[in-house]
DNA sequence: GTATCTTAAATTGGCGCCAATATTGGTAAC
DNA sequence: GTTACCAATATTGGCGCCAATTTAAGATAC
C-alpha cells in the first residue's frame, strides 16, 4: 500500500527461506535444541506460511534440524558420534584424492589456492562469521576440485554442513583459527612440492583438528 | 463415518508418497526423462495436491527427479560422468573400511551375510524387481556395517541411489546378476579368511561391474 | 499447600482454491 | 501449403483457512 518498506534491508528479503535459516543455524544465531516455531520464523524471514513449511521439510531431510510429529522442528542435538563418524568419513573422502590434487595442481591453480587461502586469513580479521565460514568452504572447495571429482566435492560440501551445526565451539578459539590458517598455506606447499604424503597428513590433521582429543 | 472403506487396499495405502515415487524410479516403472505431472501422481497413488508436492521436492533435493520451473519435475536424466564419479566414490568409501570389516567380523555376522547372500540369489529367482533391489540393499548394509561407521553405512544407502536411477540397464543381463550373486558370497569368503587385501579388490570390481568398459 | 482435572490458548499440519505461466490447437494471412 | 499469431486449455505454484493435537494455566478438591 504505503511506500514505506518496513526493515531497510529490501534486497536479501528476496533469497530463498532455506538458505537463510541454513545460515543462521551455520554461525550459531539458531544454537542447537532450538525450537523453530513456523510463526516466529514467517515473521523472521517476512515470508509465509509454505515457504517456512518447505524449509523447514527441507532441512529436516539434510539431518539439521529434527521433527517431532504435533510438536515441531528443533535444531538438531549432534551427537560426538556421528560427528567423529562424519569427520572419518571427510578424512577418507579428501585423502583419498590427493595423488590426483598432486597430479593436476598447476602454476595457476596454485595462486588460486593461495588467494582464497589469503581471503581466509583476511576474514578471521575483518569478516563477520558467515563470511568467514564460506572463505574456508571455497577453499577447500578448490583445493578438492584438483581431484578431478565433481561428484566428489559436491558430496563433501553437502556432508560438512552435517556436522558443523556446532560451529561455534568448534571455532571458538582465535588460536586454532588462525592454526587452520597456517595449515592451509602447507597444504598448498605440499601441494607445490608434490608431496602426496605430506598433504594427506596434513588434511586428515586438519579436519580432526576439532576432535583432538588425547583418548 | 461408515465403515466401508473404499478399495480393498487398506495397508499400503497409508504409505509415503515419497517412497513410492521412488520405488517406481527405482524399479524402473517411471523411466529416466518421464514428466511427473502433479495430476497424475494425485491418483496414481491416491492421494493430495500438496502431498505430491512435498514427495517432488524432497526427491529434487535428493537429485533424483529435476524441476524446471513453471514446467514440472520429470526423472533425472543421469550422466555418464556423474555415474562415474559416484562410482569412484563408492569404491573410496567401502574399500576404505575394509581393513575395519576384516577386524570386526565375527562367526555370527557371517552367517548372517551368508544369509543375506543367499536370499539375494533366491530374489534373483523368485523375487520382483524391487525385491532383488532391497536384498542387494541390505546384504552390503549388512557387509559395510561392520566396518563400525554408522554414519558411513547411511551415506553409502543414500548415494547409492544417486546413480541407481537407471537400474534397468545396470542389472539387464542374467548373467551379470548372477556374478553378483557369487561375488558376494566371494565377498564373505574373503571376509572369513580375513583377507582385507582381497576384499578390497572384490568390492572395488564388485562396484565397478556396471562400468567396466575396457578403455 | 499441593496435586489433579478441566478449560482455554496456541501451534502444527492438512486441504482446496485461485492467479500466473506454459502449451497446444486452431485460424487466418501470406 | 506453410508459417505465424492468437485464443483456449491445462498445469504449476503461491497463499490462507480450518480442524486436530498439544501445551499451559487456572480452578477446585483433597
Amino acid at each position: 500500500m504505503s511506500e514505506v518498506q518496513s526493515k531497510t534491508a529490501v534486497g536479501p528479503e528476496e533469497r530463498d527461506v532455506t538458505e537463510l535459516v541454513l545460515q543462521d543455524i551455520l554461525t550459531g544465531m539458531l544454537p542447537a535444541g532450538t525450537w523453530l516455531k513456523q510463526i516466529d520464523l514467517e515473521r523472521r524471514y517476512d515470508c509465509t506460511r509454505p515457504e517456512v513449511r518447505r524449509a523447514l521439510d527441507r532441512l529436516s531431510q539434510k539431518r539439521l534440524v529434527a521433527h517431532v510429529p504435533n510438536r515441531g522442528y528443533h535444531v538438531y542435538q549432534p551427537d560426538d558420534r556421528n560427528a567423529r563418524e562424519v569427520g572419518d568419513i571427510r578424512v577418507i573422502l579428501e585423502t583419498a584424492v590427493a595423488d590426483m590434487m598432486v597430479a593436476n595442481a598447476t602454476s595457476d591453480s596454485i595462486a588460486t589456492l593461495r588467494g582464497l587461502a589469503r581471503y581466509f586469513d583476511e576474514m578471521t580479521l575483518t569478516g563477520t562469521i558467515l563470511e568467514h565460514y564460506e572463505a574456508n568452504l571455497a577453499f577447500h572447495r578448490e583445493l578438492l576440485l584438483l581431484g578431478g571429482n565433481q561428484a566428489l566435492v559436491d558430496l563433501v560440501s553437502e556432508i560438512r554442513q552435517r556436522t558443523s551445526s556446532a560451529p561455534v565451539s568448534q571455532w571458538r578459539t582465535r588460536a586454532r583459527i588462525e592454526k587452520s590458517g597456517r595449515e592451509h598455506h602447507m597444504m598448498i606447499d605440499a601441494l607445490e612440492a608434490r608431496n602426496a604424503e605430506e598433504l594427506k597428513r596434513l588434511i586428515a590433521l586438519h579436519i580432526r583438528q576439532p576432535a583432538d582429543t588425547p583418548k
